[in-house]
DNA sequence: GGTAGAGGGATATCGC
DNA sequence: CGCGATATCCCTCTAC
């Protein structure tokens, strides 16, 4: 990498923190270039560090190493043009923090498997065990070879005392048919989200309510944020790379 | 016939 | 203890 690209680089996400920090006091909260930088940083959880450097949650001592975020973006830079790829995150690509919230924490739902596989689908490193057919539908498809890793992460993530199989995974997803969360589409392992859910796992939720929302309450009210979602996906990441290095 | 994937009944487990 | 949401086991069916 030369250090021209580096200073491209590096001018992409400092313009990018910057409307993020503009957001924290000003009216941005529903522009367009806000939601797209939300979405870069979104993309990148190792780059976002510690969110309050955008100015999303109350003050904190900012953690965030600039190197990290020029190495760990680098990638995502060389697959096009970075502000080009800013215009292409639509809104549907923020993920949520229902989606996040772990057992365990106080007066937070479980992790339920539609919502991990709502994650997942927007985790480029999964993108080899599970892949969108119709995104505006919301039909996903599994990914043969990998679908078991998909379904041992579920098991790991859960914390189940034995491996998740695909087939134990499909069985719980069958379920879901009779509530109608998701149904099964007649092509080979491949699945559609209710509108409801997928109405309910949308960003627009999201930013209509959990953002605004984070600004809101009080600090020592417990409240989900891009925090959270970021522990929670450095989670998965850090399960997932254990698991397997490479290939998903 | 073998295999992968789908479907579903029955029961266990776990957290709230 | 009851309930919801799986997890697990296991069997059958179907398509290739």
């Amino acid at each position: 990498m030369t250090c021209v690209e580096q200073d491209k680089l590096g001018q992409a996400f400092e313009d990018a923190f910057e409307v993020l920090r503009q957001h924290s006091t000003g009216d941005l909260q529903y522009s367009p270039d806000y939601r797209n930088y939300l979405a870069l940083i979104n993309h990148r959880p190792h780059v976002k560090g510690n969110s309050s450097c955008y100015g999303v949650l109350p003050t904190e001592e900012p953690v965030y190493n600039w190197r990290t975020v020029i190495n760990s973006a680098a990638d995502f830079y060389f697959e096009g043009n970075i502000h080009q790829s800013l215009q292409n995150i639509t809104e549907n690509q923020l993920v949520q923090p229902t989606v996040l919230q772990q057992k365990g924490g106080k007066g937070r739902k479980k992790l339920r498997l539609f919502e991990y596989l709502h994650e997942s689908l927007y985790n480029p490193e999964m993108a080899s065990c599970i892949q969108w057919v119709d995104k505006t539908k919301g039909i996903f498809q599994f990914v043969s070879k990998n679908k078991e890793k998909l379904a041992e992460l579920w098991g790991k993530r859960k914390g189940n005392r034995k491996t998740m199989t695909y087939q134990k995974m499909a069985r719980a997803l069958r379920n879901y048919g009779r509530s109608g969360e998701i149904t099964k589409i007649r092509r080979k392992l491949t699945y559609q989200f209710s509108e409801a859910i997928l109405q309910r796992l949308s960003p627009s939720y999201f930013l209509g309510k959990e953002i605004f929302y984070s600004q809101c309450v009080q600090p020592d009210q417990e409240y989900l944020s891009l925090n959270n979602w970021n522990a929670n996906y450095n989670y998965t990441y850090a399960n997932y790379h254990e698991l397997n290095h490479h290939d998903c």
